[in-house]
DNA sequence: CATGAATGAGAGTTCATTCAT
DNA sequence: GATGAATGAACTCTCATTCAT
């Protein structure tokens, strides 16, 4: 039985260098000119061989973005530890836009890009999302009890923290701040303070 | 006389068949999925006949966005009379969000597509978004000016409320409020009130 | 009767205006990428006019080159006058090598490029060839005759004198001197030269 | 090993076959109106196929040139052994139009045809012209020393040397011979003896 | 007479995918 | 398990040519 451990243990961690080789390209050229083929030369193996690992290239999309929930989860993870409601808000809020600078691509391939992918795959891959917003729910439900926040609506809250990073998130990364002639750094800058004063709006 | 009237009508109905039909290609298969051929198919002629108005693609997709900034740019017009600079950027975003909710297509082209069109074009097209931008500069300024507002850097103000706006828009489009659970109408009606929630912070 | 005479005029007058333009884009950027509508563009009319004018491609192509042959035959007219055979064998040749260099595109479509025209065509346009090497072949006997050439058999004394002045003028257009590292207007002299001492070797 | 033996030459065998069917398609339509497809068609292949085995037409072209080089040096070649410097002119002269006879294709492409190549690979590929052509000097230089020919000047003495057998050699492809009525047996043969006697005039 | 409009055919090239080995 | 070889389908774009007006 140790052999079919390792067997499956090797197919996991050709599944892996797959993986981290379609996601570099996918940061570097983006989705649409990503090709099989430039994944395969850059592992170094044939482009038949990534057939053998995954289906098609859909399949292999889909893991690349289940990667990036993942990740953006992870990120999320210690922020459960933080006591007051509206700090963990805080820190969610900045967490989301640190990770969507610091990854621009996987976030692109988040929450931005129409992928051409099934939809069936594409509403499985949203549970993850789902957690995620949940996660955002319960905060603002937390603020409201904690009476630290303006809102009464969790839902309504929510959305509107969304919204906001999210915008601010998209408009950095689709370079739409331009039209205010800064740098990137000053944008970026720029867009953790503009959450800072929303919650500094919001706060109660 | 009438003669070159008629054919220039034709033409310009030409142009039109070509531009709408790009139109509806790009925003349902995106640009790099979107061909010449399957756009003359669209329009049951021959791919050499698009080549008959538009050079190549990118001036193709360049006129779909013009087009695009130009609907938006009109929306705005009337705006400029609203005296009361709060209910005049109250109006700008229920506006944004209305031009984004009624040409969800229009919008993913203007503010979400990556288009790899000529650097000088895109900054050509984005003259108009600038003009759009300033506008709202301008309202939040005069907010500023007015004391109605609780911001006191009008560019940090801006950028905030168009990262709401371009969040809520955005979310709304890509069906990201599914994650809530919640239908269309509601999701449009709760981005509304959202804004509107939005704003009663920000107000002094 | 002067109207039909005047159209004809007319027509002779477009048909040249065609010519002339075809003539240059053959100079420019050679037969095969010579196009029908960058013709038409030169004279400033539509592609279909020229098919007013001309059946197509090949009828055009094939007026250019009896034009070409039309040139030569100019050129050598006036040498008929001259009356030592050897001196007119001399400024036959040199007649022949200035053409070529004077005129590199009409000199290749006449006696390098293998034109892809129909075989009748081409046979028919040789005629002018014939004349032209007929004239060649007289002067040679001429030489023959008045003992001032070492050559015995006129018809092997003109294709040595063609052949070498057509390899001159083909190494000279085909860039081939280039082995021998010398710039054009060197090879050009260095052409001439070499006939010189060529005749020199052949006279008796 | 043997396997990894059988694919290399299973390999070489295909380029060999796409040569030998570009060879043919470039010698009877051109370099322009050869097309890749066609060439694939001609061995039942598709056209991804040729991608293969060459990058893109130009490389395909090039080395179809040369091969032709290569066979006209190897031609060369066993007459460096001729120790008296007018028999081994001779010999390359005859040597050079027996080519030209025997593989009037091969020569067309390399002294006729005008390959819109890459310039570099152009230059590349005239290295091996360079080197026959510096045989022929040689040879040329060694008739001065030896004084059995009447030439001063070796650059001049080559050029005319070549030119005459070029000249040779095209009218006989292109058979422009045919102006003079005789048979392509004939006109070899006219060539051959045209040479002799050329040689025969500049003999020392 | 002249042409605007249109097109079928074809160019070089790339891609995801398959399959015998 | 891995792949070399192959391909069908698709891409953007150009051309010579036709025809109704």
């Amino acid at each position: 039985m140790g052999i079919a451990e390792r067997k499956e243990r090797e197919k996991q961690e050709m599944r892996r260098k797959i993986l981290d080789a379609a996601f570099e390209m996918f940061v570097e050229v983006g989705y649409e000119r990503t090709s099989i083929r430039a994944i395969a030369e850059k592992i170094e193996y044939s482009p038949a061989t990534i057939y053998l690992y995954y289906k098609d290239k859909d399949e292999l999309l889909y893991d690349v973005q289940r990667e990036a929930f993942d990740l953006l989860a992870k990120s999320f993870a210690p922020l459960a530890e933080i006591r007051h409601p509206f700090e963990r808000l805080r820190a969610l809020g900045l967490t989301y836009l640190d990770f969507a600078f610091s990854n621009p691509q996987y976030y692109d391939l988040m929450f931005i890009l129409t992928a051409p992918m099934n939809v069936i795959k594409e509403n499985m891959l949203w549970e993850n999302g789902c957690n995620a917003y949940e996660f955002l729910l319960t905060t603002v439900a937390d603020c409201i009890e904690a009476k630290c926040i303006r809102y009464a609506d969790a839902n309504l809250g929510a959305l509107q923290a969304w919204s906001m990073v999210h915008g601010l998130a998209s408009i950095y990364l689709k370079n739409r701040f331009m039209v205010m002639e800064i740098s990137h750094e000053e944008a970026a800058e720029g867009m953790r303070q503009a959450f800072h004063e929303y919650l500094h709006h919001i706060r109660a």
